[in-house]
DNA sequence: CACATATTCTAACGATTATTAGATTGTAGG
DNA sequence: CCTACAATCTAATAATCGTTAGAATATGTG
C-alpha cells in the first residue's frame, strides 16, 4: 500500500521462516519428536530414524542452524537435545493441527492403529487419578533412557523389549495402561498386543510425554527404580 | 525418490511436513499474518504483503493445499480466510519460537521499533481491567473491515489513515494505547509518533488479536460503533 | 456481444534442498 | 605412534521451490 520499504519487515518473517524451514522435512520432524524424548547421540538418532548417520549429521546440522536443537559432547559421542520445552511443544502443535486439517494424516493413522477399543477413551486427569491410587498401572514401554529423562506421574519404566521376560514384575489383576513417544508411535500397541495374549487387560493412551504436558499436566524425572 | 517404498510411519511425518513446508516461506507467513487480522481477497492479500497478485495467487495455493486456508468467491473476488483459529495459533506459537531462539530476530525488531518507551508494560488482564474501566481508551488501528473480523474489548476502531482528521474523537485527558496486527507490524508506532506529535499520551503494545487470544483472553466482533 | 478485472494456470529460469558417498576431523585407547 | 570409531565436511546429483511473465479462465458491466 503506503508503504514501499520492504526490506526491514521481510527480515523478520525471513528469520521466523528458518523455523518453518527446519520444520519443513519428514526426516527433520522424526528427528525431534525423537529428541522430545530426551538427548542422544546422532548414531543412536540415526538407528532409531533408520537413516544413514551421515544423513542424520546434515538434518541436525539444519536444525541446528534454525537453534532448535543443541549440542554436548562427552568422548566421542556428540549428544543432541531440543534447545528448549517450547521446541517440543511446537512440534505437538506443529501436529495436531496437520491432525486436524489433513484429512490423509487421519487416515493413515486409523489404519496404522490395530484396533481401537485398545484406546482408553477416559480424560487424562481421570486416568491419573486412577493411577495415583493404583487402580490401574501406568506403564512406560520406552527405552530406558528416554524414561529417566521424563515420563508420566506413577509410570513405571518397562522398555518393549523387556516386557516379555518382565511380566512378572506386573500385576494380573489390574488395569494396565501403556503409553510410548506419541500417537506416532507404535510400540505401546505391539505393548498392548503382547499383554492382551498373555491374558493382561491392558489398553493405551495416544499421549507422549509432550502431549501429557502440552495439556498442562506434570511430567516427572529420573530413574526407574528398580 | 522417484520410489514409493516409504514405511507406514514415514507417511505420518510427511503429511506433518506438508504444514511446515507451507510455513517455510517468508512470503507466505505474511500472509497467513494477514489472514489471521480476517479474510481477504487476492488482490488486497498482494498489496498490503506489497507483491505482485500472481505471486500471491501462487504462494495462496501453497496454503490451500496444506489446507491452512480456505476460500469463499463472492463475484468477481476470492476471499481467503484461515481455516481455523488452529492456524493462527499455529502462527503465533511459531513466531514466539522464533523470537525465542534467533538473536537475529530480537535484533531486528529491536531496531525496527522506535521507542522502548512508548510500549506499555502492564499485564493484560490490568490493561484490560482498565480499559473496562475507562481508564484508557484502547484503539485498533488496523483498517476498519479487520475490526469488524475481530478486535481486543473495549477498543475503538480507529484506522491509520483515517487518524489525523478523527482526531476529535479522542478525549485529550486519558491515556490512550494503540494495537495492529501485532509484534511484526509498525501501524501502532506510527499511530503512537502521531498522537504524540498532536500532544496526546499514547503508547502502544505489541499484542495483535491472535497474541491476545493465545494469552487466552476474550476477543470480540462486530461492526464499529459510529 | 465486447470489455475490464480478478484470479488461476503455464512455462521457464535460477536458487535452494535432499540425498549419497568419499574424505576429513576429533577423541579414546592401546 | 597407530587403530577404531563418532561425527562432520565436501562434492556431486537429482528434485523441489520461488519468482517472473505471458496466456487462459471466470465473473461482472455496458
Amino acid at each position: 500500500m503506503w508503504m514501499n520499504k520492504r526490506s526491514p519487515k521481510d527480515l523478520l518473517y525471513e528469520q521466523v521462516a528458518r523455523i518453518g524451514k527446519a520444520l519443513a522435512s519428514p526426516k527433520r520432524l522424526e528427528l525431534v519428536e525423537l529428541l522430545a524424548q530426551g538427548e542422544k547421540s546422532v548414531e543412536l538418532l540415526a538407528s532409531q530414524a533408520g537413516i544413514d548417520m551421515r544423513l542424520a549429521s546434515a538434518h541436525l546440522k539444519a536444525l541446528r542452524e534454525a537453534r532448535l536443537v543443541e549440542t554436548r559432547r562427552d568422548g566421542k559421542y556428540i549428544y543432541y537435545r531440543l534447545s528448549g520445552r517450547d521446541v517440543s511443544q511446537l512440534w505437538v502443535t506443529l501436529r495436531e493441527t496437520a491432525e486436524e486439517h489433513l484429512v490423509e494424516l487421519r487416515m493413515a493413522l486409523e489404519q496404522m492403529t490395530a484396533q481401537p477399543d485398545t484406546l482408553v477413551s477416559e480424560g487424562r486427569e481421570s486416568l491419573l487419578e486412577k493411577a495415583r491410587q493404583g487402580e490401574i498401572v501406568m506403564i512406560d514401554v520406552r527405552p530406558a533412557n528416554e524414561f529417566s529423562a521424563g515420563h508420566l506421574p506413577f509410570a513405571r519404566s518397562l522398555p518393549l523389549d523387556e516386557l516379555e521376560r518382565r511380566l512378572a514384575d506386573l500385576p494380573a489383576d489390574r488395569a494396565i495402561v501403556a503409553y510410548c513417544r506419541g500417537p506416532f508411535c507404535l510400540m505401546s500397541d505391539q505393548a498392548v498386543a503382547l499383554l492382551t495374549a498373555k491374558g493382561y487387560r491392558a489398553r493405551k493412551i495416544l499421549d507422549g510425554v509432550s502431549e501429557w504436558e502440552a495439556a498442562g499436566l506434570p511430567v516427572e524425572q529420573g530413574e526407574p527404580t528398580a
